[in-house]
Formats: C-alpha cells, structure tokens, sequence
DNA sequence: CATCTGACGACCG
DNA sequence: GCGGTCGCCAGAT
C-alpha cells in the first residue's frame, strides 16, 4: 500500500493540534478507511519527522497501548495539548482540519 | 482455507 | 461511561 499521502498530510498537523484516524482517511480518501489509517501510522517510518503522536482516535482517544501511549501522551502535553488518562480533555478545540478543497 | 489480531469508528442497550 | 456488534482490511499463524 501507498501510505505516502498519509505521511505528508501528517507532516502538516502544526504543533499543539491534532487529528483522528478517520479524518486522515477521509481526507486522503483511502480505501480501507480508519483502520487502514491506524495501520499507516503503526508501520510509521521512523527518521522522516512524522508527528505520530499527534494522531489520535475519534474523540481524541489515545488508542496506543504501554509504553507508547505514555510517550504520546508526553510528547503532546509538551506541546501544550491537555491530556487525561487516555483522552485529549479540549479536544473539539485542538482538533486540526487540514484544508480540501470542495467537498 | 479458518482464525486471530490489530495505533478504527459508528451504533446500540 | 462501558461493553458488545458490525463493517472494514492486511498479515500472520
């Protein structure tokens, strides 16, 4: 599969924002939709500066599971993004909407 | 070929 | 809020 697009859209989120498996599906309008979303990230590339952690599930889950979910969760409250336990608290305000044109 | 297993998500009780 | 179902799909066993 051809995650490329995923990546470079990821490559966008700015820092401190965030956005879900299935809007990056939607966007990209990749066949397989959030699932296949999850399994871009989980075969993330390391070394090309991919934000990861700044993907999260809907509702601004955090969907990871130890250790990689306290990383996360670290990485994002270092750029200034409130994190509960697993779930991101304003997440309708830190969601990022990457721009399309026409729906 | 049958199953299981995920970095999913919408729905329902 | 929680757990279960279902649609979705690629790989591994």
């Amino acid at each position: 599969m051809n995650f490329n697009a995923i990546y470079q859209l990821a490559k966008r989120i700015p820092r401190g924002r965030v956005i879900t498996y299935g809007q990056i599906a939607k966007s990209v309008r990749l066949p397989g939709g959030a699932r296949a979303a999850g399994r871009a990230m989980a075969n993330c590339p390391v070394g090309q500066a991919i934000p990861w952690h700044r993907v999260v599930g809907a509702g601004g889950r955090l969907l990871l599971s130890e250790p990689n979910v306290s990383l996360q969760r670290k990485l994002l409250e270092a750029e200034g993004v409130p994190v509960a336990e697993r779930r991101i608290l304003d997440f309708a305000v830190r969601q990022w909407r990457p721009v399309r044109r026409r729906a």
